[in-house]
DNA sequence: CCGGTTAAGCAAATCGGTTAACAATCGCGG
DNA sequence: CCGCGATTGTTAACCGATTTGCTTAACCGG
């Protein structure tokens, strides 16, 4: 068995808090002892149980991240990676480590309540969130990342309502006025109790706004807007299905991530279109595919890793005592290659 | 402050010991009693801390993953992050969470030190690395992925010398005498007592085998072994800088991973040359946007999730008391559209 | 009415550390 | 040679749970 605090005290005829001092405080003891002690732990291969330590000094030395998926699907959207690579770099520097927790039995609460961390982000979760409500009650230091700002929680986000309606009006600008709006679900795995995803209906009220401008709405005749999870097989699948039916004018789809519009590419693609000629697809995020991609993609650039360490600066002043505040980041439209004009052939299509 | 154990108790009116009945067997105590302790819990918004729990219990709820690199760099990585996908698909099964952990101050045994996990994984690192002496040392359950089969740990891993010989013995065969091997880092981040990455090693030695094959070496004239961290900037760097210079006949590129072989091939495009006509490359892993590239990437399919599921499952029957045995995946030349015949021009400046 | 189960609840030990409070020893100035 | 502070080490309480025995009371058949 693992040696212990007593052994070693044991072997080296010494209290044990002459042991931990030793470990914790060589200043505290003489250097004969100090010598001893240490001969005894390199003997015995001893290191402290973080686990036991962490009792009496409260610090774990990791911050959680509740993932709204599983993590094997979480890692998939690459976006999400740009967030966590920005909570990696906070906890680097402060030698914390990082856990993903995933919902346990599809629900995000019941994970936060085991996670073994010194303090959590979210992601995509309202104020009134079962688990972000249970995070408040428990006083555990915690921050929000696309949630809402409101008294409850401290967030990190962007304003998608804008960024949203920006990107829309540059696709409407260019003419398109028969689209395919790929929303995001309401959450991949969220019984109706898990609440919607702000970003998401933000971002519709943004197209909304947008459309409103020039006449148009969300019902209007021409533009569909199909909810879609967040992945590149997701929005592949999704145009697929959809062209599969009548295109009826089709010429443009706008998503609400790159992950999900290089997806629909990629399906546009493999019936024979070219993009942007025959469809103009724009995207939301700018992850590092959306550059490299051919066409490059059209898209909304916020910044996911200064989000992620947003977060995690925040979580860590919560944790020194600090005050924290709020955290809106600035995004831009980035136009690249995917959004053409609307094609002769989806035009004619329509008829 | 958060409620304890002892608070239930007293408002309860019982002991802890029955507040400890209560949630964990409530079998072992009346209705009337259970239904009481359960209201004080409720109102209090009582959860056991789980690090307490711990103490007794030995379980954490949690496997760790020893990073070779910081978050921040490992998760722009697309082949770990298939690894890591495939543990967080058994973690997910099992309910636990999954911790990422960098290394401390650059090296890794000492993040393995303050873990807080029930089994640990590590990735690329052979039996003789000293984090792996000091999980040997201290009973920890743990896996290695990539690093190799020893009696000093289970390893989960492919025929490196194998796929990396029949690539290359490809490479060959299709004409191609003037080549750059993009190699890997010894280990991002190591001091050299880090050791050395068994991977590399094993795959440098089926190249050499390959070339052996046609009276060739790594040695040879034409051949050039550069090595490179494995990420797309690192690749596009290595083949600018290698392109800046006299192109001397190059006509492929031999990458030890997609990621690096990808940004060869978005250097290679930025100097005007088309692929495979004017440069062949030809990567390793398999990464989702291998197939997604254009021209599609001529590659070795690994298994990564398979990876990382398979050392997950080996940590939990080691965690169980079972007994684990190493793995070895299959491997698959994928041959796509990346590699052609050694172009003319290349063959011209070698001249 | 009695001995023997069973059920319900509790006190105390334990897990492996940290830390406050205190005791013993030493050195040194006065 | 006394007394005081600094140095070194120890004892014991504590962190927040689990778990082993033990006690008490209720219940049951004979």
């Amino acid at each position: 068995m693992r040696p212990t605090m007593r052994d070693i005290a044991l072997r080296a005829g010494v209290s044990k808090t002459t042991v931990s001092f030793a470990i914790n405080d060589p200043s505290r003891i003489s250097e004969a002892t100090y010598a001893r002690v240490m001969a005894v732990v390199a003997e015995l291969g001893y290191v402290p149980d973080p686990v036991a330590r962490t009792l009496t000094t409260k610090r774990l030395g990791a911050l959680g991240l509740l993932l709204p998926q599983p993590i094997h699907e979480a890692l998939r959207n690459p976006y999400l990676c740009e967030i966590i690579r920005g909570i990696g770099r906070v906890c680097e520097e402060k030698e914390l480590s990082l856990t993903m927790i995933p919902p346990i039995k599809g629900r995000i609460v019941e994970a936060a309540r085991r996670a073994f961390v010194d303090g959590l982000i979210t992601v995509g979760l309202g104020p009134d969130h079962e688990a972000v409500e249970f995070l408040r009650k428990r006083h555990i230091p915690f921050a929000t990342i696309d949630g809402l700002e409101s008294g409850m929680a401290y967030n990190v986000g962007i304003d998608d309502e804008k960024a949203a309606c920006g990107l829309m009006r540059y696709i409407l600008e260019r003419g398109h006025r028969n689209l395919a709006i790929l929303s995001l679900m309401p959450n991949a795995l969220s019984p109706p109790e898990e609440g919607l995803s702000p970003v998401r209906d933000r971002r519709l009220a943004g197209f909304s706004r947008a459309l409103s401008g020039i006449g148009l709405s969300l019902g209007s005749a021409g533009i569909r807007v199909i909810a879609c999870e967040a992945s590149f097989g997701a929005g592949e699948r999704a145009i697929s299905l959809l062209l599969a039916g009548a295109r009826e004018g089709l010429s443009a789809i706008v998503a609400m991530s790159d992950a999900v519009a290089l997806g629909a590419c990629f399906a546009c693609k493999r019936l024979g279109m070219s993009i942007p000629r025959d469809m103009s697809v724009a995207g939301f995020d700018d992850i590092p595919d959306a550059l490299l991609a051919e066409p490059p993609l059209t898209t909304v650039r916020q910044p996911g890793v200064e989000k992620g360490a947003a977060a995690a600066t925040t979580v860590l002043t919560l944790l020194a005592g600090g005050r924290a505040e709020h955290c809106l980041l600035e995004t831009e439209l980035l136009v690249r290659g995917s959004v053409g004009d609307p094609s002769p052939l989806g035009a004619g299509g329509r008829a």
